[in-house]
DNA sequence: CTTGAAGCTATAGTTGCTAGAGACATTAGG
DNA sequence: CCTAATGTCTCTAGCAACTATAGCTTCAAG
């Protein structure tokens, strides 16, 4: 049996962080020692780390929770997993077409500034006016909200 | 001039988002009508029209706040812009390395993913075990904070 | 047996907004 | 000119996903 600081060390976890998970139901409820601390065995471990991993890789508490829903009925189809996985991909892929044109876009402003006076400073300029940019930079939220 | 409405309109910004900017001092104290509501002229609209393009580009409300104290003294040397658009780069380098790992990782996971039971399910299996991931998909900001 | 680290609870803070309540202002139509 | 609809006002609370603080108790080592 671990105490919150061991499982916490061991899963790559900050201990405030477990309680957490306690708090929001994604981790049981642990048993507690005599003197009212939490105290952990293997099945926690795994669920934490499952989380910790699932983190990681971007999913969403809400998406772990249903994950961690699924990965405790075995019998089920693995539709559904399936499903929050490839729309976790969309969503990285999404994000990661919108990061490059940001960096092309924060490169250009970069190497074009000459290291002179804010007065002529590319940077400035260009975060003034967008018609400089080369790239479509937006934020999908603002468009996909609803 | 502009009600707050309108400038929302026109700078892409709801309006309660100008509110909140003005309330922690991105945007000056707006001007009001005999009627007490806000009212916005050219400056505002170009400065609104900065901070908006500069979260777009990702930049944190700290550093914004930065930029446009750079950007009210155009006389002083442009190197403190040119520092934060650089760090703004390596950050959104560093997030884009990251992102395309997890893609990859993701990716994996959905192809293999057989569409039978849980039980063999790739997805709940690889998110389980960080093991049987091909690469490395940490949080930088978990090194990196200190 | 004492001391310092680690644990406990509870509350508040972080970032960048967004949503709601309830009251006042403005504008378009009849 | 009145009314209805929309816009704006302030204020407070909520969102994700934690992180930090305060003030206490418990545990492990010397």
């Amino acid at each position: 049996m671990l105490t919150i600081g061991k499982l916490g060390e061991a899963a790559g976890v900050k201990v405030p962080t477990i309680r957490y998970y306690e708090q929001i139901g994604l981790l049981p409820e642990a048993e507690r020692s005599s003197g009212n601390q939490r105290l952990y065995g293997r099945k926690a471990m795994k669920r934490l780390a499952f989380i910790r991993h699932a983190r990681d890789l971007g999913f969403t508490l809400e998406a772990i929770r249903d994950l961690l829903s699924l990965s405790d009925n075995p019998d089920q189809s693995c539709a559904a997993a399936d499903a929050i996985a490839r729309s976790q991909l969309v969503e990285v892929e999404s994000r990661l077409a919108r990061l490059t044109a940001l960096k092309a876009e924060l490169e250009r402003m970069v190497v074009q500034c000459a290291g002179g006076k804010i007065a002529d400073c590319r940077v400035i300029e260009v975060l003034g006016d967008h018609s400089l940019c080369a790239t479509d930079h937006r934020h999908p939220e603002t468009e996909a909200t609803q």
